[in-house]
DNA sequence: CTTTCATTTCGACATTTATCAAAATATAAA
DNA sequence: TTTATATTTTGATAAATGTCGAAATGAAAG
């Protein structure tokens, strides 16, 4: 992985909001993982503190790094954990550690 | 770790030139392990794109976020990886591939 | 078809940030 | 003490970013 995609990355999850809506989708897809559930943006967003539109556009920066993707299901919007980008970005991180 | 402590550290290394400069200085960290060698940073400066008066600010920011420590040496500024630090955040992007 | 609800786009604004040149500081060397 | 080298501070600037309100779009429901 090079050093711009990395970064990519992390400046996705650099800002609190955005975080903690990465990190929710997270929780919801560890709840949901033998359920069989989806992580509906529409449930998330009341408990944040930014407004939709925000929350919109975030989810576009996860997306757009990977983290995650997104899928319409009718009127409501779906968000999975994409786990191998978080897998490299920690590998990378890992090496510190060694 | 709360998210607003991880959201900083992530930022730290949100920047290609920021993260290419910790990656320099992890690099250093285990080339010299074993041998007790330091990492200088004038060093690393000269096989930079950026300036000193940047550099010396993008460290700061590393040291800001507990990712490295920074000690003076007579006329040179030695830096080193917190393997803490990065083992934490490590931990939390690895939830998303159990 | 109209209404309602979820999401996105647009436009704007205030804040943050990466960068550099120039000056200042710190420390070693001559 | 003077000189040279490494780093930091200051001041300034251009660019990026998070946020919102309002308007637009997509899709189901009545």
């Amino acid at each position: 992985m090079d050093t711009v995609r990395l970064a990519k990355i992390m400046k996705a999850l650099s800002h609190p909001n955005r975080l903690e809506l990465y990190l929710e989708i997270m929780k919801n897809h560890e709840a949901n993982y033998e359920s069989g559930c989806d992580c509906f943006i529409s449930d998330i967003i009341g408990s944040m503190k930014i407004g939709a539109p925000t929350v919109s556009h975030h989810l576009k920066e996860l997306a757009n790094a990977d983290l995650i993707t997104t899928e319409r299901q009718g009127k409501f919007l779906v968000a999975r954990i994409n786990e191998e980008t978080a897998k490299e970005a920690c590998d990378l991180l890992s090496l510190a550690k060694k």
